[in-house]
DNA sequence: CAACATATATATACAGTGTACACGTGAGAA
DNA sequence: TTCTCACGTGTACACTGTATATATATGTTG
């Protein structure tokens, strides 16, 4: 909607020999945020890296919150969450493993998203699914919505978590390796935090499974 | 543990007249933070509101993330999410409405502790309840944690949710009535964005209760 | 072709940020 | 009294985003 506001013709236009565009803009800039995360993705940093003086970004972008709307719009853009799966806990199922794998392929673009006031529009797909399956089982628009709300943070609860690392900073093992646990009377947690294998794709699956378990069984009353 | 690096006699000390203190000044902190957002609590803005120089809160503070983690263990630290309900499944509910509650009575600190990698220690406390019940009812440790992590991440997923505002940039009411939506293809968005009631609490009550229904269903086996 | 209009890149500057460093200053200890 | 040292101040540096004015080159038009 809010896109080609500058670069007034397009793609034909005048454009013979500029070095700049939005597009290798957003390009690089992705590179960039791939590469060292979000806080060293800066105009001046990007400017640089793309041999360019900073305030020349500012013709093809608006400021650097347009420039990360931009990006958010990339990630999820082109994704399509449709399924016609005759199941609907398989079609849910599937809406919302996409939905995980596309934010875990640019972890900077989805810490951005959390942060910055950033999201495009075909972030809807994965609610219209949703309630669309969950309609046809008889669930009640209110309820499906709030299996809609219930999916959704978990799946992006989850997200969040893998991105900043095994635990970030809840991980009991490290926790406990640190000292930080002695004495604190967590027997239960001292326990799982003993090595064991974590798989975050189980760990999801499971949640999903659970869920979808959790909503299927109040249905069927 | 990393406190009191600083002011070495602790309370007694030569405090004669000191006008600052780690304390107070974590105090104040959490007045610019409720009042004004995180991105408001600077270091120069925290100087000026306390009458004082910024270099001045180095001596109570190493640097900024360390205040930051300072204010984030105030916000749990006092918690106790033990409950002796023989029930294991209000056992588990209470806990996590509990933690809930107290992310919501400083937004500000919540949204420090997902951006600032910051986590007190008694954030194990609900790891440790959801693992001694789960434990009881014959859950394997390894799916024991898996519930824990879908819980957490639930409830921290729509804590995130409504602390950034109502539906964040996902609102389908704020996109349907931006225009947005138009033409989308989204039929059960734009219907559920119809003007309806929709309560935080009640969505949260509602994953709770599905999310236990699973497990116990899962269980039941 | 000459003249103009316009899009793009640049240089400079300003108001912020966190914080390293050198320096007072005043109260308690020797 | 003199020494010490915790605490507060002032200055400075490397950053951030971006407003403003200016130069340059290109496409269009007379």
């Amino acid at each position: 909607m809010s896109d080609e506001r500058h670069s007034k013709k397009g793609s034909k236009g005048r454009a013979g020999r500029s070095t700049l565009s939005r597009s290798r803009l957003l390009a690089e800039a992705l590179v960039l945020l791939d590469r060292d995360g979000p806080e060293a993705l800066t105009i001046r940093r990007l400017a640089e890296h793309l041999g360019v003086s900073p305030m020349a970004l500012y013709n093809h972008v608006r400021n650097k919150q347009d420039l990360l709307q931009g990006l958010a719009k990339q990630l999820v853009e082109n994704a399509k969450f449709t399924s016609d799966n005759p199941d609907w806990q398989e079609r849910i199922k599937s809406c919302f493993r996409q939905l995980r794998s596309i934010c875990l392929v640019h972890p900077g673009i989805t810490r951005l998203m959390e942060t910055a006031d950033v999201a495009p529009l075909s972030i809807f797909g994965p609610m219209e699914l949703t309630l669309a399956a969950l309609g046809e089982i008889g669930m009640t628009p209110q309820d499906s919505l709030r299996a809609y709300f219930l999916l959704t943070n978990f799946t992006l609860g989850q997200v969040a978590y893998e991105i900043r690392g095994p635990f970030h900073n809840l991980d009991p093992v490290e926790a406990l390796r640190s000292g930080r646990l002695e004495g604190s009377g967590f027997e239960y947690v001292e326990r799982a935090a003993a090595p064991q294998v974590w798989d975050f794709d189980e760990a999801f699956e499971f949640g999903l499974s659970v869920i979808i378990t959790g909503l299927d069984k109040r249905q069927a009353t």
